[in-house]
DNA sequence: CGCCGCATTGACGTTCGTCAAGTCTAGTGG
DNA sequence: CCACTAGACTTGACGAACGTCAATGCGGCG
């Protein structure tokens, strides 16, 4: 089992491009490389983090796709991201040194872990990390808005679009299809994410066959007018 | 006019205790002075920043109220903030170099300009404010984060509810009473942030003085009986 | 093969939005 | 000083969108 133990680093990371190391030369990608203690391999279903558990590392994902999501007290549970490889997780947990939510797989998933004290250290040294640690947390604020917006303006018609296209785009970024997806989620997970219940994504999804917007096979989705979708989410209505 | 020149410092605010400078020695607390280039008074309606403008600085509010806003094509705009004194503006601007929304000033305000590659030069040399940005942008992420549980799970007087106990926490903090406080948005700015329409506000609020849990007197608010209230936010329903 | 969790669909109820009328208040100018 | 007005707010009647409850279908796994 040689193989096994072949060193995972940035360099051979198939989401540099999309994760922290953006834009450094290679000599600080070495550096960014040294500074990751440990990977953690999560299973299906398994928590990278929990809320109430001590803050002391960032998560930069390797591959795989999470939720994260907060289970509140009355034992039901609300999704807040589902954050998929060459993004970061854990910034929640920095103000209070304690994570406000649970990161859970939602596929078997690697992650590099990022202590923050040493990331600090480390952007002392590599300038460009020093600003790139506050584009990526400014980019976590800027996706929450939208995540606002969303929920305070659109209808369901409108907030099962735009999270559609949202993952497609995403996932393109990633080398996938720009038009088919596999959700890793079940109903009820997109429509806590939406603000819905799971009847309520499912009728949508089922008026969007109906209009030929998309192809629905369970978990497996085929975008067949992606305009027609982009439009619906461009009206969505005022307040 | 001699006395409108004294020079408004750290030292002199009565929000240090909120603002960036919390836990920063003396010196230190010099070194930020140093650090700010400018203050700017914004005048009651007039905005500080709007969407679409080239990012350069951060802003810490020294006094006044103010309100983060989107106004999307269609004319109207939707809220997505609160700012007040002794709190930051213009995180959602650092990643993409341009700001996605306006920061309005809701009554006559004053803020200290602090351009962000001035205050990451600093945080080189003063080591505690390095890890305090990303306190201040964890906690709003933090912040975003509670409101998309609120857009995404309450009911109206559940997000009142939420609304109300979250100012005057805020205003406590601030040397203002607990249970009185004067609304400086209107109805319809509330509901905007609450993903609510401005007579659905009316209403709630009418409920509550029926209830007798609030007073409202225009923008008049005395709270009767917080603990009415925080019980309606813990019974936000499930999803 | 049968079970169990996930998903779909239908009937019905609740909450909030919409439309509209009317009140109150602060600010303006005669 | 007061009438006038515009904007903010309140209240009511109605309707649309979504939630709730319940029955049924489907697929994967032991």
């Amino acid at each position: 089992m040689g193989t096994q133990t072949i060193k995972a680093t940035c360099v051979n990371c198939n989401v540099r491009q999309l994760c922290l190391p953006v834009g450094l030369s290679s000599l600080e990608l070495e550096e960014i490389d040294s500074l990751i203690t440990a990977r953690r391999r999560i299973k299906h279903n398994a928590a990278l983090f929990q809320k109430g558990e001590r803050f002391s590392s960032l998560y930069a994902i390797r591959n795989g796709f999470f939720k994260t999501c907060v289970t509140s007290a009355d034992g039901l549970g609300r999704v807040t991201g589902f954050p998929m490889a060459g993004e970061m997780l854990g910034f929640d947990g920095i103000v209070n040194d304690r994570h406000i939510c649970d990161a859970v797989a939602l596929e078997d998933a690697e992650v590099c872990v990022l202590p923050l004290d040493l990331l600090e250290k480390l952007s002392l040294k590599v300038n460009p990390l020093h600003r790139h640690i506050h584009i990526i947390m400014s980019r976590e604020i800027v996706r929450e808005h939208d995540v606002m917006l969303m929920l305070g303006g659109m209808r369901s018609e409108e907030r099962l679009a735009a999270f559609l296209l949202n993952l497609v785009d995403r996932l393109h970024a990633r080398g996938y299809s720009r038009s088919e997806l596999i959700l890793r989620m079940t109903r009820k997970e997109i429509g806590s994410y939406l603000g819905l219940k799971l009847e309520t994504v499912s009728r949508t999804f089922s008026r969007f066959m109906v209009e030929r917007i998309v192809e629905v096979k369970h978990r497996h989705i085929q975008i067949l007018d992606a305009d027609a979708l982009r439009q619906i989410v461009d009206q969505s209505s005022s307040l």
